[in-house]
DNA sequence: CGTCTTTGACCAGCGC
DNA sequence: GCGCTGGTCAAAGACG
């Protein structure tokens, strides 16, 4: 599916080279029906499954050594960094999964679900983070590419940063038992028939778990969490903030104005209901120019975070395709009664700052 | 019994 | 060249 996802805000790396060619930026499912997922020849990175049959002969003894053979995971062409990645961020309270699942040991709860499965295939503390992030991968295919990382918002513990990399191959349920429903193109039908109710995008779909029902009602969790996240968090606010200053911007996020809340609707009842989010979108279209003027930018702190872009249907996606460079559009969110405006008005400033995620 | 999570180790990229 | 950090793998355990 495509990066669009069903998620509330989603901020898209640009600097993506050969993620693109690697990734071979699916076609959203539901634009084109994909001629043949599973051809593998394309993508040749990031997959596991290649480099297993790869160096098969290598090592089988040892089984840590087995690893080695993972080694070419992708092609050291560009830097990891070069990867274009959706950064995804929510209210963790809101959609928290932690669900029935076994929530979490010390990381976080599961992930919302996206509607597509995943895998969680390694956690690992992250260093400017008190809180670690866990790797994703879809489960519904081996072969997909498609792939997330999880972890808590540095800048807002309440918040959950989601960042997407490739896109799935496959349709939607590619193997388990899913019911694909009618077509590929759209997501299933979710457990939870409310998605999509306000702005009847097909493409709008969070929280739907038909592949995982793993998402409920655990809206509960969310109050836990605030308390003793915030409370770590209150001294790294100040300084993440002044960091901030220093961001460079590589990001080309435009922001828009929500209509309303309404386009929550696709959010779940729970959700929308126990978000009280806020759409605010004060424009801050400056589309990154104004920040790139710090170039320093480094320090990968929260900015990630700071970008929150609003998935658009396609549709919409289409015109601002034509448009030339603005992918998607981004839209300030925030949750109420958390941060002051003060800070909204800021982040909005540094909004674009791009997040160079990975390497720290 | 199958699938997914947990967890320690390995590896590559990057900075020094 | 070394060390740090992030990303991934895979065995074992947990869960359904």
């Amino acid at each position: 599916m495509d990066g669009r996802f069903n998620n509330p805000f989603i901020s898209e790396e640009e600097e993506a080279e050969f993620m693109q060619e690697n990734c071979t930026s699916s076609p959203t499912l539901s634009s084109s029906p994909p001629p043949s997922y599973s051809n593998s020849s394309n993508h040749m990175l990031i997959n596991d499954h290649h480099h297993h049959h790869h160096h098969h002969h290598h090592i089988q003894n040892n089984k840590h050594h087995q690893k080695a053979l993972s080694v070419n995971m992708a092609s050291p062409k560009k830097s990891r960094r070069a990867i274009q990645k959706r950064v995804v961020s929510i209210p963790i309270g809101e959609i928290d999964g932690s669900s029935t699942r076994t929530s979490n040991s010390k990381g976080e709860g599961a992930p919302p679900s996206d509607s597509w499965a995943w895998r969680k295939y390694g956690q690992k503390p992250i260093k400017g983070s008190p809180y670690p992030r866990g790797y994703y991968r879809c489960s519904s295919s081996k072969g997909c590419p498609a792939r997330k990382q999880v972890e808590r918002s540095r800048v807002d513990p309440t918040m959950l940063v989601i960042t997407y990399a490739c896109e799935h191959n496959h349709p939607w349920p590619a193997s388990r038992n899913n019911n694909s429903s009618t077509n590929s193109s759209s997501p299933p039908p979710a457990t939870k028939p409310i998605i999509t109710r306000a702005k009847s995008s097909a493409t709008a779909t969070l929280t739907t778990a038909a592949v995982a029902p793993r998402d409920d009602v655990d809206i509960d969790t969310k109050p836990k969490i605030k308390q003793e996240e915030s409370a770590v968090f209150g001294n790294q606010q100040e300084l993440i903030e002044d960091k901030f200053n220093d961001l460079g911007g590589e990001e080309h996020s435009m922001i828009i104005n929500a209509t309303t809340d309404n386009d929550f609707g696709w959010f779940t009842d729970d959700v929308v209901s126990a978000s009280h989010a806020i759409l605010e979108s004060p424009i801050c279209a400056g589309i990154s120019s104004s920040n790139l003027n710090n170039s320093g930018g480094e320090s990968g702190v929260g900015h990630d975070e700071m970008a929150m872009i609003f998935p658009m249907r396609e549709e919409d996606e289409s015109l601002f395709a034509d448009l030339g460079e603005l992918p998607e559009c981004s839209v300030v969110f925030r949750r109420s009664g958390f941060f002051e405006q003060e800070e909204e008005r800021r982040r909005c400033s540094l909004r674009t700052a791009s997040w160079c995620g990975s390497t720290g």
